[in-house]
DNA sequence: GCTGCGCATGGAAACGATTACATCGGTCAT
DNA sequence: ATGACCGATGTAATCGTTTCCATGCGCAGC
């Protein structure tokens, strides 16, 4: 493969100069620039990226570690935040940690070794020892829907309470008073705020949350046919379950079809983040959704401030109940 | 950032020293090895893979490139590459071209700037000069379940034809005789393919496939409501659509619901690719599942072979039919 | 006719690693 | 005792860029 030195000499020039053309920096004759560029394509020439970020200690590359790739609400993520940082001019590179700490730390890990630019994390719940380091060394860092307490680094997410509280009042209204949920891992900031909201909002209509109706998950599918199958041993059932992602309400889904028992006739269903197939599930499925293209914008946005020395702030979106057949049948959802 | 001279004066030795114990080269003295580990580890010293890359010609990463990461069956395809690479001590970068040939260029383009060892590409429907460039070039290349024609590429894929036929039997046996195909782009292979075994099994049951019968997709969602627009537009409207791949089966799905139609009592549906959510839909959609996990496994398998300087052949592995009730009720779906 | 300046360009030193080759004791066979 | 050899380590070239500094040249000002 031609270097900048063919470059160089099939030109009749220095390297210096080709580089200064390549990088468009001025001082440099029109003529001179011309017989440079011809050179470069009849070469085909394509600088090495690698000697170029080796030398200007930049790579213009954003890291991108989400914590599941097969959750649509992370893929909608990850493409919002590729075709945002393109269109800044940087590329992005993806990490998927599969909700696990070591894998995600892996991939931190392996993204410095690259050293990107920056990079946009929505951090497995725990004590991730690669992030905390990381944050240390001031890396631009930005925390996108999920983030670690006490660490000092802008969040780009949706506040979900409001919309938590109008999904009870929506369940309440209905008729529903044997509420449930399935919670993200113990230590899942987005979940514990869910999982907060919706008590608070329970607490509003007098309702109670008893421990039995805390189905602990850990945002996969898996997990998510565990808590059902918990939920119909107890002696009195829930008679609503609010998954906190998408994943294990499709959990709840195969598990609910195994026993044989109806959505909504046998026990109401609703989500968090909305997805393209809740409308054509049997039946649709009431959700909660972000503005997910516009969290990956921002967050993007704000990555790039910190990476070119400008600063960044904290971002809060917000989210809102769809309102769909999963709960049962009401003037909104009839037709 | 720690570099290799810090280390280096730390464990009072050479660079080269550090370097040896680094890539475990033979020939140092146990306890130099000792005491150069510990200074790499008191100053928490990474190599810098940039440099590393730069004088080795080699990344240890591998490039992949998807037609459109909101597809799960690219998703779950990228999720196997992504775990075989690893287990082999590559990682990856994936580029997702979005259906769109200048778009999968860039990011071939952009990856071989990178110097990936090697690439992995479904490649959009259409002539790439980029793959075409690489493949000249003899950049290790596999492509998988897509090719273009006239490249000597390994290629990885699922050959769905007898899949194909086992659907339209199931379909004329439960009584259908207007079956409608939703195709991919016009020059990608895959839909290529698909049609043709579409076609080829109706003529063996004597059954004519109209013009009109074949709608123009493009493996997106929106193409799927179009096409099943213009498919009711007509005097006499299939009564079955096999889509060939799944998200235009969403787009017929929404658009059969804009159009209150049902499936399968107004109409069939039948998607190439299985995921998890057919199950759910109401009603469930009888799909063709490819081996997904293995075909990224075995994709990776063909690059790593080509990239250590091995040979390697093209896989075809199978898909097979999973009949569900989008296509009325028989023997096997009734329950 | 100098001096000084700006413009276009070239030479060479980085960047941080790997690695071919040199060096330097020490051991062993003769 | 001498030289060959070996094992452990160091020196320096190299990968392909960018960029600081030097250079040469033409021209304006005196």
């Amino acid at each position: 493969m031609a270097g900048i030195k063919d470059v160089a000499a099939r030109a009749g020039v220095s390297v210096a100069t080709v580089s200064r053309v390549l990088n468009d920096h001025s001082g440099v004759r029109e003529e001179t620039r011309a017989r440079v560029l011809t050179a470069v394509s009849e070469l085909s020439y394509r600088p090495n990226t690698l000697a170029r970020s080796l030398r200007t200690d930049q790579t213009r590359t954003l890291g991108l570690v989400i914590s599941d790739v097969l959750n649509p609400f992370f893929t909608e993520l990850a493409r919002a935040v590729e075709d945002a940082a393109r269109s800044k001019g940087y590329s992005v590179i993806i990490g998927n940690a599969d909700e696990q700490l070591a894998l995600q730390d892996h991939h931190v890990r392996t993204l410095l070794d690259r050293r990107i630019d920056g990079l946009l994390v929505s951090p497995a719940s725990g004590d991730s020892v690669a992030l905390r380091e990381a944050a240390l060394l001031g890396i631009p860092m930005v925390f996108v829907d999920r983030w670690i307490e006490g660490l000092d680094v802008p969040l780009v997410r949706a506040d979900g309470q409001p919309a938590v509280r109008d999904l009870v009042a929506h369940l309440y209204a209905l008729g529903h008073r044997r509420l449930a949920i399935i919670t993200g891992p113990v230590a899942s900031t987005t979940s514990n705020e869910r999982v907060h909201a919706f008590r608070s909002a329970l607490r509003e209509h007098g309702l109670p949350l008893p421990d039995a109706f805390i189905g602990q998950g850990d945002f996969q599918t898996a997990s998510g046919r565990r808590a059902t199958e918990r939920f119909f041993a107890l002696p009195e059932p829930p008679d609503a379950i609010f998954a906190t992602d998408n994943l294990m309400a499709l959990g709840v889904m195969e598990q609910l079809r195994t026993r044989g028992l109806r959505v909504p006739a046998d026990v109401s269903l609703a989500a968090f983040d909305d997805i393209p197939w809740f409308l054509h599930t049997d039946p649709p499925i009431t959700a909660i959704a972000q503005p997910t293209q516009e969290l990956g914008h921002r967050a993007v946005a704000a990555l790039t401030d910190l990476v070119e020395g400008r600063s960044a702030g904290s971002v809060t979106l917000s989210a809102h109940l769809i309102a769909r057949r999963s709960c049962g049948e009401d003037e909104r959802t009839r037709r």
